[in-house]
DNA sequence: GGGTGAGGTTCTGTATACAACACACAGCAC
DNA sequence: GTGCTGTGTGTTGTATACAGAACCTCACCC
């Protein structure tokens, strides 16, 4: 009888090293070099350009092109080959649309189902970010980790991996929240209703109060749009 | 400067043949096995063997796999490999849920959206399965029909993009239905709320009767699962 | 007897080679 | 001048070859 490898699947412990294949590197190398806009949006990504910058050949660059296909950072056409995706202001009113469906109701089960430890887990990441108002990037990154450290604890897996899936495709329109000014100072106080909920157990008022940050962050990220063009 | 072929990826008429690589092929081939439950859950998928069966080389096999994966009828572990994802009620229910945020909205959206034609296209497939409702699995095929043509009106694509992979995931449950008694007299009856709706172009009402229809098939698919077991 | 390590097997991950298709452009006919 | 066709180049899609990791077995040692 096969025996499936569920400890390697589900545990985390195990695998201290995380195997990471160089498809998944390039994946990430070409992922940060699409989200700082150094490819630039519509331009094409040849598979033997993109492995010959790389340094690695064409087979591991297949593989990460369709798993950013996946993300949403490419669009691949067969026989035609994948091109970095485009973002516009329709994108972004989409993607919010969407994640405003998932993550609240996705917060208020993770808060549902939190433990003590993990409370105090994530009262520790408030804690930093407190710490990191002054720095804009660093803030940015604390708060992402503690959103992502809250979604972990959302008992629905299914609903997890969609909201996941939507985050990666919303990262690249982050880098804009750093740029903002009073962005951190606003943030905190937003956040604040989300941790205090958090600290109480209480589902709907984080449901609610993760809302309001996504209405917040949309409007700015259009908002900027709008500024640019 | 390099031109993008968006017409290639927008329209459809360009593509008549609809362009099929092995790997596509590959990856319906073995979906239709794994929802027809030739491929036990837990099961390992060999690429060699698939391959081997398949009668095509490991490279289309290895991305038919990662489609799949994506498409969440197998799971994939790092230097382990592929095996046929395993089902439960806890995913039926997690699915379910998630389904039920995404869907009901989609479906209002789309029905806002509705031209007259799109309205006369869908009558015409209601037709269909008013005509179909002796011949469940057909029925079945019809209905399903009829969905996909009402969400394609979804003006939000990333909704839409979300709801189609849940429907992927979905698919496997759905041949439960067809076994149902009295399956097809109930649906049609339930489905007659959703067209009028569609008909009168009341989003709201579509919502409501499409969140209904979710909520039976759940039901009746938990119930099987709970039967069986 | 139980644990441990060497060896072999099998599979994935990566590299490379080949085939087929798509597109652009030049040349020609009308 | 306009439209078509054939050729050439470049890219993807598929096949195959190779390397390395994981696992299983089994003998050996404590």
């Amino acid at each position: 009888m096969i025996e499936p490898p569920t400890l390697s699947l589900d545990q985390d412990p195990p695998h201290p090293a995380e195997h990471k294949l160089l498809s998944r590197t390039v994946a990430d190398w070409l992922a940060e070099r699409i989200i700082s806009g150094e490819e630039v949006p519509g331009s094409r990504l040849t598979e033997t350009d993109v492995a010959r910058r790389a340094g690695v050949s064409r087979s591991p660059v297949r593989e990460a092109l369709r798993i950013l296909e996946g993300e949403g950072l490419v669009q691949i056409a067969p026989r035609y080959g994948a091109q970095v995706a485009r973002v516009g202001i329709d994108d972004v009113e989409e993607l919010y649309a969407c994640r405003m469906l998932l993550e609240p109701v996705c917060t208020r089960l993770a808060v549902a189902a939190l433990a003590p430890d993990d409370i105090a887990e994530l009262d520790v990441v408030r804690s930093r970010m407190e710490r990191a108002v002054a720095n804009p990037v660093r803030f940015l990154n604390v708060n992402v980790d503690y959103f992502r450290t809250l979604v972990l604890h959302c008992p629905n897996e299914t609903l997890r991996e969609l909201v996941e899936l939507t985050w990666k495709k919303a990262v690249r329109y982050w880098s804009i929240f750093a740029r903002l000014p009073r962005y951190a100072e606003i943030s905190i106080v937003q956040h604040k209703a989300l941790h205090d909920a958090v600290l109480l157990g209480d589902g709907a008022a984080a449901e609610h109060a993760d809302r309001l940050i996504l209405e917040r962050a949309q409007k700015e990220i259009v908002a900027t749009f709008e500024h640019i063009s």
